[in-house]
DNA sequence: TTCGCATAATGGAGCGCTCCATTACTTCTA
DNA sequence: TAGAAGTAATGGAGCGCTCCATTATGCGAA
């Protein structure tokens, strides 16, 4: 079981060639002649080779592998974005890691760290920036997402929070609601999408009710901000939660309350998480293709590793508005 | 911004010692001077080294580093025992890869095959280890999770899904209900969890009511097996769903026939999965502590590890009853 | 003063590849 | 038939570290 690995000159012996040759073969380059081919094929079958990942990493120039850096595992935001990336960075052969903030004990090496130990080629930064040591951007790297910090010297994929609020807030306003509360809280995409409800309900000459804008963004702080709203201004028909997941938690306070959505109360969420669902919550919410966010941050990451030097870019992807059954008209 | 990297060598010329003492300080050995150690940090720091994971590998013998396998990043199973597994990796100073199934384009390539490429010291796997290939367990690897085939040659720490199953239907019975259907579907886990359901049902005598066993484990079979199940027997009052997406389901066609959860039927699921959280289905539940899961199997590798030949281990662990508001006496 | 023995610091070999310059072998052209 | 012009295969250097065998240094004891 433990006996030492294979290597190249093992395989080429057994083919009878020489380890360049193997070396050849295992790129895929053409000038091999068939025979030989076929035979340094079978000494590596036979003798279970598998490359050293490290020693190529050491010897080659370029590792053809990247990798993205995310918050947190559980927050399932980054699914669609990775899937993206990978579309479009498996034709290109690149090998993709994921690394979330989480740092071991010794400490001193965060994510990027990381990438560039091992000879990456780039990173998708999918975090807030500052959870990253700054001067890790003489790397090439992609950000993606609404941040707080813009580091214009890096390509961002942003999404424009601003909108999606603006998007979600004309929806009840078009169903004709009137009293429309926004649950909101800490971070600068929630602050966005508060001025694009502020703006919206501005154009149409109406009064704002926010509740939240000191608090967390998870279910809990939904449901007290419900709670909040409904005693604020209890003639409320439609809210417009700062994300899906507050959303689930204004439901979860009217059902204790024993009041309906939509029938008694509109609500719309932001991000069409998971709990969003049509089996779930059948919640009417704002959304960014994810799959597309993701697969123009590889195409910019790409670009930058072929020309380090060019001109920082910033895409901005717009929200899509997705109709479920939460929301009605008043 | 594209110069060279710095190596151990220019550090070792910047602090005027030799890149063995450079190297000596990195992998903080002891027997170094104060005044020497000092000079290195500081041409470290000045000239923004950092090591290369790559030379490391393929100089040293042990990388301590190991992979994590999962079948797919939106399936949070894997959270909590990744939690658990850094927990006890941590502080032996171990780095934890993540991959999934996911394979790049020229194939021939699986996550186990990475991490070996990586020289890393062992897995950890949490997929069906039939969706690996089978020749790569001459490596130190412990398997996690129920699964359909076992490897009596590595260590495992499996659930107990036949205790689970009985449990849940335990819950229902004893709170009173006679009626008791189950949602059940294709798979190992499932297939145990139904035989938990007919052993209680069987000590109980009671008649078993089982759907679905041919479908999908997901909401949308849950929403029909619900379905099934109330035309089947319209007297039924309590369900235990496999797990907690097909105890969702269940739950949203009892709202579209207007009936209410626990009211008029309680519902027990499995997992305690983000679904079944109190803010959104407060879905009473059976679970088992994936921490704890982790940690064992992390244990179990670094027992592995240190000595590659001793006698896999299957260690076995117990469900645990979460009591929420989805299940009333009948 | 000299020897001995820790302790501190060093140089060399080698990990398993890639890349490049070079050589061996063909085939075609003048 | 010699020489040019490929094509196929090779050996060597080097990537940036670790590990080991040595050598330098300092200091108390003989």
């Amino acid at each position: 079981m433990d006996r030492k690995r294979p290597t190249i000159y093992d395989v080429a012996r057994a083919a009878g060639v020489s380890k360049s040759l193997v070396s050849l073969v295992l790129r895929g380059a053409s000038g091999v002649s068939p025979s030989r081919r076929t035979a340094v094929l079978k000494a590596i079958r036979d003798l279970e080779y598998s490359p050293s990942q490290a020693a190529k990493l050491l010897a080659g120039t370029r590792s053809k592998s990247i990798g993205v850096v995310i918050d947190d595992y559980s927050n399932l935001w980054y699914v669609g974005i990775l899937s993206g990336i990978r579309q479009v960075l498996d034709e290109s052969g690149f090998q993709i890691t994921l690394s979330d903030l989480h740092r071991v004990g010794d400490g001193e090496q965060d994510a990027i760290d990381g990438f560039k130990a091992l000879h990456m080629d780039g990173a998708i930064i999918a975090t807030e920036p500052g959870s990253l040591r700054a001067r890790d951007y003489d790397f090439p790297a992609v950000l993606v997402g609404d941040r707080e910090t813009d580091i214009p010297t890096i390509d961002h994929v942003t999404s424009d929070d601003f909108k999606g609020g603006y998007m979600a807030t004309r929806h009840l306003i078009e169903l004709g609601h009137r009293n429309i509360g926004h649950v909101t809280g800490l971070g600068g995409t929630a602050t966005k999408r508060r001025l694009g409800y502020e703006r919206a309900m501005a154009e149409a000459t109406l009064a704002t009710l926010i509740v939240g804008q000191n608090g967390t963004t998870d279910e809990r702080a939904g449901f007290r901000g419900m709670n909040a709203l409904m005693e604020a201004t209890p003639s409320i028909t439609a809210v417009f939660a700062a994300n899906d997941y507050m959303a689930a938690g204004c439901f979860a306070f009217l059902r204790s309350r024993g009041l309906e959505m939509p029938k008694d109360i509109s609500i719309i969420g932001h991000d069409n998480s998971p709990a969003a669902s049509e089996f779930n919550l059948n919640l009417t919410t704002v959304a960014y293709d994810d799959r597309v966010i993701g697969m123009l941050a590889a195409r910019l990451l790409l670009a930058r590793i072929e020309s380090p030097t060019r001109q920082a870019e910033r895409v901005v992807v717009d929200p899509v508005f997705i109709p479920r059954g939460s929301t009605r008209r008043n």
